[in-house]
DNA sequence: ATAGTATGTAACC
DNA sequence: TGGTTACCCTACTA
């Protein structure tokens, strides 16, 4: 492989042809030349184009024909899609586990049937407390799990619903129908999935990203809303009426410094206070019979980090778990918060996207952390040093992304189905899609991979309704509504009334922002119309044989 | 069709 | 410690 050199003097242009690929006869030597000269081509190696570090001395300018790895950039092999499949840079670490040696497609986390299972030692180290939750809630836990049921196919679809992409979404308490969604923008939905025609979006209650909802407990037309704006928003679904609770920023923007951030919420209702915490680690206190502050913020993770996540004890109303960017998540007494005081810091590799007590017994966590691992606490008075099961899933972050969570399933009375977007994609039929994986938790086994062929976004946002079988999912703007298969209705026949169109993205400025110019979103609308009722549109990951191009 | 971009985190100095 | 920058499977819009 000779470098073809120009004969110029100032400075010397080398050429470094492919030896790798195709030889290419002389007579494409011009053209290749010209081709390689564009600098920029996001396959070509732009490292040596240029003078030496200081500008100053004349090193000869390269220009690389070879091929190079758009993520390594080196020669020999290419990172990106070969057609619906996704081929790794041999040289990083394994997109999935994270782990050096082999990539996505080869990796055992994702060939096994129990997918990417670590399952810890047991250890039996049962403290006398423990003894007593377990003979507490033994006798609630059936012992024979029950046939979990998955919700797999769209029923409802509301298409750019929202302007933004989604960032949370909230089933309501009593009527089985209705379901917030709040969003990048601050909007807040509120809308019947048997009716998506008859919806209501509050724009004006919050400016920025809206990330996390809670009805009130004690009244199931309030509902709590803590934003990015820094404030906590409490609104009538009825009237309409909102009022703000807390407003970090009385003093409005001074620089990224010092504006406050409202992440993690929840709400103890025994104690009657509404718990939030920001982005700088601290955790805010409102009392909802006040309306006020109640007592100081406490610094509960790092100093300056991001407090994504709080979650109340459904059982007792004094555990407080809370998790952030710091890579912690931890447990709390509510009655004695103070610096330092919590009872246990569970540590992650990563930030630390979500914790959640199980649903009906309150006694084991779950963690979705961004080190592409779900982790498992069995027993929150059992060993906390570390989880009894960690599961390698991909739900990388992503910028772009809302980060994924891991979500209980509230009415498996076993607490063993959660359900979790996934990142990376697999080929279905041709077609690159990112599955929203169901997970017994108490294996590890993928139980399900639910999917839909018109639905090519990944969907970090998933929750399934607290009585029906039905799955809420949040995909880029969209929001989707899943039945299990059997109890869809036939499409054509409601199709009407299942896609809606608003809320398209404004235009910039300039030009007129316009809800009726859709007709993108009327394009991904016929799209899904003509395709429904065709084929299935998921898998059991046991019994079907996956389409991966291996 | 393709280039541009919004954007959060961590690694780096 | 703070400021700068790289960044791998995005989802759009112009």
């Amino acid at each position: 492989m000779a470098p073809v050199t120009r004969p110029t003097t100032f400075p010397k242009v080398v050429i470094q042809r492919d030896s790798d690929s195709e030889q290419s006869s002389s007579d494409d030597e011009e053209e290749e030349e010209e081709n390689g000269l564009v600098v920029g081509n996001d396959n070509t190696d732009k490292s040596q184009v240029g003078f030496d570090a200081k500008g100053k001395g004349k090193i000869p300018i390269t220009i690389s024909l070879k091929k190079v790895c758009k993520v390594c950039k080196k020669p020999g092999h290419e990172a990106g899609f070969k057609g619906a499949t996704y081929i790794d840079c041999p040289m990083k670490p394994c997109f999935l586990c994270k782990m050096p040696g082999h990539t996505t497609l080869t990796c055992p986390h994702r060939v096994t049937t129990e997918h990417g299972v670590i399952p810890a030692p047991r250890r039996k180290t049962c403290k006398p407390l423990d003894y007593v939750f377990e003979r507490q809630l033994r006798s609630a836990i059936p012992s024979i799990k029950p046939k979990y049921v998955i919700p797999n196919q769209v029923n409802c679809a509301v298409i750019r619903y929202h302007s933004r992409r989604i960032t949370c979404l909230e089933f309501h308490p009593t009527k089985n129908n209705i379901i917030l969604s709040g969003d990048k923008k601050g909007q807040f939905g509120v809308w019947d999935f048997e009716k998506v025609h008859e919806r209501v979006v509050y724009g004006n209650i919050h400016s920025c990203i809206l990330n996390n909802m809670r009805f009130s407990p004690t009244n199931d037309c309030m509902v709590y809303s803590a934003s990015s704006d820094g404030t906590i928003s409490c609104t009538d679904l009825e009237t309409g009426l909102s009022s703000s609770l807390m407003n970090l920023n009385p003093g409005g923007w001074q620089g990224p410094s010092t504006w406050k951030m409202l992440y993690g919420m929840d709400i103890n209702c025994e104690k009657g206070l509404v718990l939030v915490a920001d982005n700088f680690g601290f955790l805010h206190m409102v009392d909802t019979r006040s309306n006020h502050k109640s007592g100081d913020a406490v610094l509960i993770h790092k100093k300056g980090s991001k407090v994504v996540g709080l979650h109340c004890n459904p059982i007792q109303p004094d555990l407080l778990l809370s998790c952030g960017n710091d890579h912690f998540a931890r447990i709390w007494d509510m009655r004695r918060m103070e610096v330092g005081s919590s009872l246990y810091d569970l540590k992650h590799q990563r930030v630390v996207n979500s914790a959640y007590f199980s649903p009906l017994s309150g006694n084991k966590i779950m963690t979705t952390s961004q080190d592409n691992r779900i982790r498992i606490w069995d027993s929150i008075f059992g060993n906390m040093d570390s989880p009894s099961r960690e599961i390698v899933h991909s739900h990388d972050f992503n910028r772009h992304l809302t980060p994924f969570k891991a979500e209980w399933d509230p009415k498996d009375p076993s607490e063993s189905l959660a359900v979790v977007g996934r990142y990376i994609s697999e080929n279905y039929n041709g077609t690159a899609l990112h599955p929203i994986d169901f997970i017994d938790i108490s294996t590890g086994q993928l139980l399900a991979e639910v999917m839909d062929p018109n639905i090519t976004t990944i969907t970090p946002v998933n929750k399934l309704h607290p009585r029906d079988d039905i799955l809420a999912s949040g995909s880029s703007r969209s929001l989707f509504i899943w039945k299990p298969k059997e109890k869809c209705e036939p499409a054509e026949e409601k199709d009407e009334r299942k896609f809606v169109v608003c809320g398209r993205a404004e235009k910039k400025r300039g030009k007129k922002g316009n809800d009726s110019d859709e007709s993108d979103d009327e394009a991904f609308i016929s799209k899904f119309k003509k395709s429904k009722s065709k084929k299935s549109n998921w898998k059991l990951s046991s019994s079907s044989t996956k389409d991966k191009n291996h």
